[in-house]
DNA sequence: GTAGGGTTAG
């Protein structure tokens, strides 16, 4: 124990610490209410030990009262009790230490410095991070980057390239952390106008200062073009790296699942595991696989990749577990995914999310209201994530009121303000019931501008309900936000085609084309003994194609004489109905259904996955079949899941 | 003394 000693007068006794902190300035009033004109070098030096064991201890506000009476903390001393302010989570201490660096002149020593940046940020005070890199005048490389990082982890790229512009100008040479932290903030620089040029400026940078070695650089470089969708470059840094470790290759495995190319992604972990020995896939490794999985619906290949997952115990953190539960989902296989979340020890909110989503996908919108309820109930608060699954559930099954009391209770019950997603959801779920004067409400009553979401989800229900009025609106205000996204020109050109507006077609497909966009090809594929077979409608590659066409070709005439009426009105050209018969029987859809036919089992399930929504001739199709072959046929298409069994579909036509 | 890859939706 210590005893205090005489109070010594000041000036500004009668400010409160609290007083004293809100006026966040460090002018340098007196502190202390104890002399420290009498302490001895031996009291100081017992005094700087005291203070450092009290940190240690945890016992903060002690320290702090020891600090008062020790003219001379050292610089070890200091350093506990920043480190112990941050570590208790408290600003108030954490300001009254900066207090006691200013007024001994310490906040100088750069060292401290960084070590005060650094507790800021982690407090959530990036001003006054901010501040004592301002007020710091000898900045060496580590005050710079700490900086860097307190700006980059709260999102302001921007303000750390403009501060790395000076660091440059002024001459002060980068090192491996700085560009670590400089292209990170690349990436979440909103306002900055070319980002992506800015980051290529930075690999510029790093080539020419032989950086091209270090592999954290390197990872974060790849990572950087992997988030700029840059697949090509990332791979190029990838496969230049001397040296590579497991990060490294999580991180291109991870760049492929995320940007459209989980085939590569699954061809990359495979090479991972066969050569690469020093780099062992670990649990964030499986994580991206799993999703490669999913995209795929590769179902044989993600049972594999779960054995592998037991087997090597990466089965022990909850995002595995629950990129797992999507993954089953993802592959039609709802009990699997959630047997998964039935036996976790422990779930967060991401795995309800997971499950609510799987359900709701599969078109059991009052199971996922289900479990919502129960996981609120289970006291996990819902996330704007968990309304986006739940709102879309009920978007897939038609639950128009269920859906909107839950939307009306994300601000009542959850304080949770509704983003533009949140509104897009609405639109379709409102739009998809064809309750248009509803939904266009919703646009119109919007605080800020509707984003592309928003009126993506409309023009989609008047592709259903084929509202050409309502579909040029949309499609006026979808042309300014994206004109690069081919998808809206192709379903106002559906619509106007539906509504046999053959002038209106033209004219848009003219404007497609003006604009260098091309149609997204319909694209169709089936896992068929752990290989995945794919299809696009004009496909002359497979050898099986003519028996393909030959099978769907006798299927048709059957179906024929069964009542089926082909739904030429999908096809976008003005043809004869023979040729427009021939079209529709070619989709990928269909292709990918004949296969299944002829290389699975009977009795056994038929999966096929589609990268574009269902068209209504495929789905009337399907259902034909389904009863004609007696098979079991899951479709996955861009939005969700149709089960087609006994020539009726799981969606109800709904969809 | 500081650094790199991962979960749910759309």
């Amino acid at each position: 124990m210590w005893v205090l000693q005489t109070p010594f007068s000041v000036k500004q006794v009668h400010f409160s610490s609290h007083h004293y902190y809100s006026t966040h300035r460090y002018s340098r009033p007196p502190l202390c209410f104890f002399s420290p004109s009498t302490t001895t070098t031996e009291e100081n030096k017992n005094n700087n030990q005291l203070i450092q064991s009290l940190c240690k201890q945890g016992s903060l506000k002690q320290a702090l009262q020891v600090l008062c009476k020790e003219p001379n903390p050292t610089q070890q001393t200091y350093e506990l009790l920043i480190y112990s302010c941050a570590h208790q989570n408290s600003l108030s201490d954490g300001l009254d230490v900066h207090r006691h660096l200013v007024d001994s002149g310490s906040d100088q020593d750069p060292f401290l410095a960084t070590k005060l940046i650094n507790m800021y940020s982690e407090l959530g005070s990036i001003d006054h991070a901010c501040q004592v890199f301002d007020e710091t005048q000898d900045r060496t490389i580590y005050v710079w980057n700490a900086v860097f990082r307190a700006l980059a982890m709260v999102g302001r790229g921007e303000q750390v390239l403009d501060l790395y512009a000076q660091m440059n100008w002024r001459g002060i040479p980068s090192d491996r952390f700085t560009y670590t932290y400089v292209l990170k903030a690349c990436v979440n620089s909103a306002s900055t106008v070319f980002p992506l040029q800015k980051g290529k400026e930075i690999h510029a940078h790093i080539l020419r200062h032989g950086y091209e070695g270090r592999i954290h650089v390197m990872t974060t470089l790849l990572d950087m073009y992997a988030r700029f969708g840059c697949v090509s470059n990332a791979n190029a840094v990838f496969s230049a790296m001397p040296v590579k470790n497991s990060v490294s290759w999580s991180a291109m495995i991870a760049c492929y699942a995320k940007n459209g190319v989980p085939m590569k992604a699954l061809e990359l972990f495979q090479l991972m595991v066969l050569e690469a020995h020093d780099s062992v896939p670990n649990s964030i490794t499986m994580v991206s696989v799993l999703q490669a999985c999913a995209a795929l619906s590769a179902l044989d290949l993600g049972r594999l990749i779960h054995g592998y997952i037991l087997r090597r115990g990466l089965d022990s953190t909850l995002p595995v577990l629950s990129a797992l539960i999507t993954m089953y989902g993802r592959c039609g296989k709802l009990v699997l995914g959630q047997r998964v979340f039935d036996q976790m020890k422990k779930r967060d909110v991401v795995s309800w999310n997971s499950l609510i989503s799987n359900y709701g996908m599969h078109g059991f919108g009052k199971r996922a209201i289900q479990i919502f309820e129960k996981m609120t109930y289970q006291g996990f608060s819902p996330t704007p994530i968990s309304f986006v699954s739940v709102l879309g559930a009920c978007s897939h099954a038609g639950l128009v009121k269920e859906g909107k009391t839950l939307f009306e209770s994300m601000v009542s019950k959850y304080g949770i303000h509704p983003s533009m997603e949140h509104y897009a959801c609405m639109v379709d779920l409102l739009g998809r019931a064809n309750r248009m004067d509803e939904a266009i409400r919703i646009i119109e009553d919007l605080r800020s501008e509707p984003g592309p979401k928003v009126w993506g989800s409309l023009l989609g229900s008047c592709r259903i309900h084929c509202n050409v009025k309502l579909a040029e609106r949309a499609s006026k205000a979808l042309f300014e936000l994206e004109p690069w996204n081919a998808g809206n020109y192709v379903l106002l050109a559906d619509i106007y085609t539906e509504a046999k507006m053959w002038n209106e077609v033209k004219r848009v497909k003219k404007l497609l084309e003006a604009r260098g966009l091309q149609k997204i090809p319909g694209c169709s594929w089936i896992e068929v003994k752990r290989t995945i077979y794919s299809f696009v409608s004009v496909d002359g590659i497979n050898p099986q194609n003519e028996e393909l066409h030959a099978l769907l070709l006798k299927l048709s005439s059957e179906m024929k004489e069964q009542g089926y009426v082909p739904q030429t009105k999908v096809v976008l050209y003005d043809l004869e109905e023979e040729e427009k018969e021939r079209i529709v029987l070619g989709h990928s859809e269909k292709l990918a259904v004949a296969f299944g036919l002829i290389n699975t089992a009977k009795g056994e399930t038929i999966r096929i996955t589609k990268n574009l929504r269902l068209c209504e001739d495929c789905h009337s199709v399907t259902k034909f079949i389904s009863k004609f072959a007696d098979r079991e046929i899951l479709v996955r298409d861009v939005n969700r899941f149709h089960h087609f069994k006994d020539g009726v579909c799981s969606c109800g036509d709904y969809w």
